[in-house]
Formats: C-alpha cells, sequence, structure tokens
DNA sequence: CATGAATGAGTTTTCATTCAT
DNA sequence: TATGAATGAAAACTCATTCAT
C-alpha cells in the first residue's frame, strides 16, 4: 500500500516535470502558464501545487531533471572510450542524438539556462554550458598529457568545441535542415589539420 | 516648424528604442513593461503607444535596430580589409568590442533572437546568427578562392568561428573575469595549425 | 468493542475540538486552513470531515465547547460563596486564572464570538459576552436585595465588571506584562467606594 | 491642471479608502474581497492597485485613518471642557456618538485593531485601545491633581471606563436596542459613589 | 473509520492598452 | 502630441471539500 502510494505520488509528480519540461520547451517558461502544463498533464491547476510550490520552483526542477539526468549521463556514457579525442567526438555526437530525440532539453540548455539568473544564484554549478566547458577542458587536459593533441589553449579549445556544438544545436532548431552529423566531422577535421594549407 | 515636429518626432521614437534596448536587454523582454521602459525614457506611459503600436512591435523594432545598425556597420567595418583571414579575425575584435561597449545587444543577439519566433517568422533573414553565419561563410569562400586556406568544410568552418564567438560572448555576460580579447588570438592558433601535433 | 468504538470516535472527535481550539486562537479562525488543524491533530485532513461537516461547524462546537464547558463551569465553581461581592469577584479572578492557563480562550471569547455572525445567528444565546452581563447581573439582583449594594442600574454594574475584565484580558493578550491581580484589588476598591473624595 | 489632477487623484484614492472602511466593516476584513471594494467604489479591481499596494495596505491604510482622523478629533474636540470628570464623560458621550453615527468604525476599533498583529508590529502606538487608555489615564492623572477625584490606581481607573465604553458600543453593535445614553449616567453614577449603601 | 491525493472555484495581483484631457 | 489614470483580461496561487482506496 505504502509502495503503491509511494510509486503513485512519484509517477505523478514525474508526470508533471515530464510535461512540463515539454511545454516550457514549447513555449518558453514566461508564456508557459501553469494552465497549460496542467492540461498537458491532464490534471487540474491546483494539483501542480501539490507537488510544487510555485511555477518557479517546478521550471528549477525541470531544469535540474535536465541537467542532472541528461548532461551526465552523456558524460557518463563516454567515460569508457579511452581515446581522448574520440571521447570527445562521441560526447559531441551523444548531445546531438540528445538534441535530435529530445529537442525541448535543447531549449532548456540554451534559453532557460541562460536566462533564468535566479537558478544560477541558487546553483552556479548547475549552469549547462560551464558543465560542458569543464568536461571539456578536462578531456582537452588528459588529451595533452597523453601527447593526443598539441599544447594549447585549453580555454579557447573548450570554447570552440561547446560553442560550435551550442550553435549548431541552436540553429537546428530552427533550421531542421542542418545535417548536424556530416558537420561534426568536418568540425572534427578542421579542428584536427587547422585550416591552413598543408 | 514641420521639420522641428519630424526631429522631435524622429529623436523621440529614437529615445524610445534606444532606452527600451537597454532595459529589454537588462531584465529580458517578458520581465519588461512598458512602464518601465517609459521610466526609463521620462515618459509618460501612453507615450510609447504613440510611436508603436504595441510592446510587441517595439521589441521587433529594437532587434531590427540592432541588426541592421549594429551588426551591419561591424561588417562594413571590415569590408577594406584585404587579407580575409584578418578580415575575419578583425570582424571577431570588432563583434567582442561591440559586446564589451554594449553589453544589452549581445542579450539581444543571443537571448531575444533566438526565442522571439514571432519575429523570426516575419523577418527569417534578421536571425542575427544566421547574418553572421553567411557573413563568415562567404569570408571562407573567398579565402579559399584566394588558396589562403585549404579547401574545408564552409558550414563548419562557420559554425565553429561564430559558435565559439557567441558562447565567449554570452559567457563573459555572466562570469566578467573572462579574457576574451586573449583568448582570440589563442583560437585564431588553433583554427590556424589544428590541434595534433606538428 | 462497540464501547472501544464509541470511544475512539469520543477521543478522536475531542481531540480536534482540542487542537482547532488552539489553531484558532493562535491564528484567527479565518488564518486557519483545515490543514492546519489536522497537522497539529496528527490526522489526515480527510478524517476532519469524518467528524465535522464543515470548517464552519468545527469552529462553531469550538466555541459551545468553550461557553458551555468553561464558562459554565466558572459559573459553577462560584455558586457557593455566600457573599455576592465576595462571589462576583471570585468570578472575576477565576475568569483570569482561565484566561492566564489557556489564552486562546480568551481570543475566542473577545475575538471569534465577537465577528462570528452566522454563530450568533444560530444561537443568540450562546453569546459568551452575553452570557457573562446576564451572570453578573443576576448577582448584582441578589447582592442588592441582600443589600450588599445600593439600588443602581444593573445594566451599568454589569457593563462596568465584564467590560473592564474583557479589556484588561485583551491587553494582558498583547502585553503580557500587565498585572492584572493586583488591578483586580484596585478595580474592586474603585468599584466599591467610587472615585470621589470621601 | 496639476490642481484638478492632484484633486482627482486624491479623491479617487480617499473614495476607496471611505468604501473600503465600510466593506471592511461590514464582513470583516478576511471576507471581503478587493473586488467588493471595487464594486463599492465603481471602479475595476485594477484600479484599486493604482493607489495601493496590496490589500494588506489597503487595510493598513484604513485604520490609519480612522484612528488618525476619528479618534484624535474626539480627543481633540474635548479639549476644551475644564472640568476632568465631565471632559472624561464628555469624551465617552463623543465615542458613543461616534459608533451610532459610523458603526463600521466600530467594528474596526474592536476587531481589527485588536487582531492585526502585522499592523501592530509596524505601530504600535496605533493600538486605539492603548491609545483610549493613555488618555484617560491622562485625564485621571488631571483629576487627582486637582483633587476632583481621590487618590487612586490610574490603570484600573482608566481599563474601568475603556472597558465599559468598549462593550457597550460592541454589544450595541449586536443588540441595537441598547440605550447607551442613559447607561452613561448611570455608569457615571456608579463610579463616582460606589456600589456601596452611603 | 481513516486517509491524503486531487479538485476547481475563488482570490489577489499584474500590466498592456485605451482614452479623455 | 503628450499624458497618466483607469481598465479588465489573464495569470499565479489557495484551500475547503470530496472520494477512491
Amino acid at each position: 500500500m505504502s509502495n503503491q502510494r509511494a510509486a503513485t505520488r512519484r509517477n505523478k509528480r514525474d508526470l508533471i516535470l515530464e510535461k512540463a519540461i515539454e511545454v516550457f520547451a514549447q513555449k518558453g517558461s514566461q508564456q508557459t502558464t501553469v494552465a497549460d502544463i496542467a492540461k498537458k498533464a491532464k490534471i487540474a491547476q491546483g494539483t501542480v501545487y501539490v507537488y510544487f510550490s510555485s511555477k518557479e520552483e517546478l521550471l528549477n526542477e525541470c531544469m535540474q531533471q535536465i541537467i542532472g539526468t541528461e548532461i551526465e549521463s552523456i558524460i557518463e556514457a563516454t567515460k569508457d572510450i579511452p581515446d581522448t579525442m574520440d571521447r570527445l567526438f562521441s560526447f559531441f555526437e551523444q548531445h546531438i542524438a540528445l538534441v535530435k530525440a529530445k529537442p525541448y532539453i535543447a531549449r532548456f540548455l540554451t534559453m532557460e539556462a541562460r536566462q533564468n539568473d535566479d537558478f544560477f544564484a541558487l546553483y552556479p554549478d548547475y549552469n549547462p554550458l560551464k558543465r560542458y566547458l569543464d568536461y571539456v577542458k578536462d578531456l582537452g587536459r588528459k588529451a595533452i598529457a597523453e601527447k593526443r593533441i598539441r599544447d594549447l589553449d585549453l580555454d579557447a579549445f573548450a570554447y570552440l568545441i561547446v560553442g560550435v556544438m551550442d550553435l549548431a544545436m541552436t540553429q537546428w532548431l530552427v533550421y531542421k535542415d542542418l545535417d548536424i552529423a556530416s558537420m561534426a566531422a568536418s568540425i572534427r577535421d578542421i579542428l584536427k589539420y587547422g585550416v591552413n594549407e598543408k
């Protein structure tokens, strides 16, 4: 009984989170009303407030859900790839796959997370872009140590990788005809050999 | 007198635009009220509606102002630099300078323009990121023709340049201690020679 | 088993009443939510509705509980004091003792009972202030008959006694440093001899 | 023009205050909705928020209005009566007259002012009962100095006067058939000569 | 009986927009 | 043109009450 109840409670909370992420992503957090979310989840507006104390809190929980779950799962999934550069581009590819599978997550990563000041005031380490940058810098550091890449400015390196990833993602959301996968190969090529004539 | 009036009208309209951009950029367009803008411009709320039919229209005018004026002026300013790569990085540097001088413009480029769907529905070519990408692709095409860079995927090239620029700008807005100028040199170096050991 | 059940029912009902009085008194009936009461009684919200049909009814039951139990018990306790004036001031003292022991009762007497119109519409005789006034008038009548006090306006007499009692109580609730006990002696003195120079 | 505008503004604010006092007094502050007040004042709900930042603030302004205006005007009106006891009972009578003329004020004095903790936290000296008590104590002190009354406990004296006044007022609100004016004479008699047989 | 999740009507508050001056 | 008071529709949030378990 307790299990059943707990399960129900967990399920409804998760249901609200899931639908909220979809609606927030579709319309943006400001344009989304609690009524929209309730409608999408087929529950009464008041029910949202049984599980979340305010629309604000619900939005933050959505972000933590995405960052804590999705981003970390990508990082986790790539941790066994031995070659650092392969690992880096596998990370890139997985991120693209995530965006393609759950485009609303991209909206959170690029939009909400960038502009929700309250959220970053509370959880500065949850800035998803910063999380990505740190991860890439770390990978870069190892690649240098392993002499797989030359000794370069790690910040510049990380910003190049994450920047191109983020932009490609953003543009893909607007112009769906962008072939990110094939672009990834070209990006890898440019980063590897540089733009100079050999 | 007619001149006087026209001048006044132009001036007041521009005053509202100027202040609106500042406030929109500071608080985000959703959080900004017409009252905020009127207060900043030291005029009555009603006056805003003498020059703009709605808050929506005012926002769109702000974006056109930025894109049409600021962005184009950067592109214009670099047009006389003969070496394509120099021109590209001059463009990069000018963009950084613009963001540093008028940080609220960056907010528009990264945030508002990305999320204001109505605006893009009306003016797809005014997507400032797309404008940047097209410009860089064009530069890249010339550089290849001039054999200054090797024959590479222009999209990948443009996304790398604009992506790193946009990200650096975004992060600088949050963490002001980022030294973008010095990073630019490193980025140029990486792009030029690639990450591989020589 | 039937006894057991009845006892349980009685006990839980009384538990809710007891806790409801405390919470109502603490926060005022309007500010109190059914959830507050349920929490204080450590039961589920729904359980309140097993014993009371509405929050309104619960509030009325609380008032009857106080008037029927607490007030009558004071009147009862003083009934064997032969001297009418002693009895009157014993009544006064017991009331003070009650307020000090259970301050939340004072809140009911002064606040809720005065403002809950519905309650008085249903039970006009349960106005606790009226109950007090009637009791004091009755005592006064006897004291006059016994020639312990002079023949005076009974209403004025009762209003003086109950009025000063009620006000002292009210102010004591706000400013706890009021020494009601010592004031009672002075009040008795003034009422006895009047304010005139002898 | 400026005068006209300022007058309009002042008038509307005062109109809202006036109507709010009436409705608050009639239904109690908790039962009163902003819609009720707006309806009574024949304005839109939003207009209330042009002049008051919240319902809470409006309530507090109402109380200050009553305490600052009505109570002080009574105290002011009696200040030229030379005999202290006459002055005291003139004060009493004026208070009764006020309650009869504007019964809703009585509601504020006895109900809202007693229970609105927030208000007293901000303005402890605006407790209307305390204001009354202080005034009567002051009068009593002078009466003693002038040897018009004997040297008695000022607190007990003030509590008797204000207590009976407040209670009479309260009961009159419920049972309108109470003849307060005639009672006042009896009260004066009892207080003057005491209850003892001479 | 007891529960507590779910409900939805009702309330406060915001703010783009209008309009008389 | 310029004003700013007034509007009212829409949104967030509360909470007494119900009901399936």
